[in-house]
DNA sequence: GTCTATAACCAGATAGAC
DNA sequence: GTCTATCTGGTTATAGAC
């Protein structure tokens, strides 16, 4: 067998084809991304394509599936070590900064949708929906577990979009300045000024330019 | 003369062009959006849209133009009125959401470009790049006049950009929430603090909890 | 599962009468 | 400046050998 048998070469082909027009998809947004690109940049036949996924349509879900799983298990989950706010807040940034690094696909492939709105079937339509729910639903969980707050109050919605928004708007900036991170320095300082304001209280974290060595884990 | 002899039908005709092909191109994208399409929305045949602009990309640059000008035409200047910082940021805030509000295309012709990168004209790829620059000009020099900033400091960048930022990442949340508006309560905490953070003195927009005294500007 | 070849169609763009 | 008609090329998608 000097050939190898590679039983599972369409599993492998199928993953090629999810990188490679992930990549294209969010470089270039869905309509101006055509199949035939997707074939030239991964090797295989366009037919090989429609025999995976059957559509241009079925390959831009299953590429829109796969970041949203790999994004959310890259997000910290609602349990963040420390023992105050600020610690936890800490942690929980630089994770979240972390992740949206190593997973940059993830949030420019639900801006460069363009077209959800007009023929889109709606499996992709539900996907998209589907993503950006359970965006929302993670930041509220997470903010909520990092600020002790109440997971469905106001304050934890309006702090999650807030987060949510400017992790967007990094990503849009990211069309310009290709290295441009989520910026986690102001939005802590925004984040606590915003639960501060709120009357949310946070042993600990008061500190934002006073030299507030951390307190130990102790209260 | 029962007809109009409507000497500038050629002036009317740009403009209505520009108009559907500024509504069409900010819902799907450049890409997705035909020349047939926009033919058919205005009513004009293809051919006259060629006329008026030469090319699908000589129309995206036109409409990125007048989109520009017409959006930093609506954000307010520089000068504020308001004695102390607070009255000047409310007034400001008020202003840029009601910009945006207006002026809904502005920032989403900018997130539906997803081609400049690959076979965009270089006068597409430079109309992006100077309408985002202009925005980003625009925000320094409010931000600076309004809070007292030094403009070329490094405080006032930061607060441009996160403004930006937030102001992008709600964009991209108005393809979910259509309804979606600039959220100028938080963002207006938000400010605030990161100013106090950097030691910029506030006077009367202390609102928040401990009285800062301010340290001069950091650059 | 992968390949070659091709069908059916629509895109961007042009020609020339009016 | 606007219209009808058309050309060329790329697009999605499929057929069928291997």
């Amino acid at each position: 067998m000097t050939e190898a048998p590679a039983p599972d070469r369409g599993a492998r082909s199928r993953d090629a084809i999810l990188d490679t027009a992930g990549e294209l998809m969010s470089r270039y947004g869905y309509a101006a991304t055509s199949i035939s690109m997707i074939s030239a940049a991964c090797g295989l036949p366009t037919s090989s394509l429609y025999w995976h996924f059957g559509s241009k349509d079925g390959i831009y879900v299953a590429v829109l599936r796969r970041a949203r799983t790999a994004l959310l298990l890259a997000l910290p989950p609602a349990e963040m070590p420390g023992a105050d706010v600020a610690q936890r807040l800490d942690a929980f940034l630089a994770e979240v900064k972390d992740a949206f690094e190593r997973h940059p696909h993830g949030l420019r492939l639900l801006l460069g949708l363009g077209m959800v709105q007009q023929d889109a079937s709606t499996a992709a339509v539900a996907e998209v929906r589907h993503y950006r729910d359970a965006l929302l639903a993670w930041a509220r969980k997470a903010v909520s577990a990092v600020l002790g707050l109440h997971e469905g109050s106001q304050v934890a919605d309006e702090l999650a979009r807030f987060t949510l928004r400017m992790a967007s708007g990094t990503a849009v900036a990211r069309w310009f300045e290709p290295g441009a991170v989520l910026d986690t320095g102001p939005l802590r300082v925004a984040l606590l000024a915003l639960a501060a304001h709120h009357g949310v209280p946070l042993r600990g974290a008061l500190g934002e330019d006073a030299p507030r060595h951390g307190a130990t884990e102790r209260e």
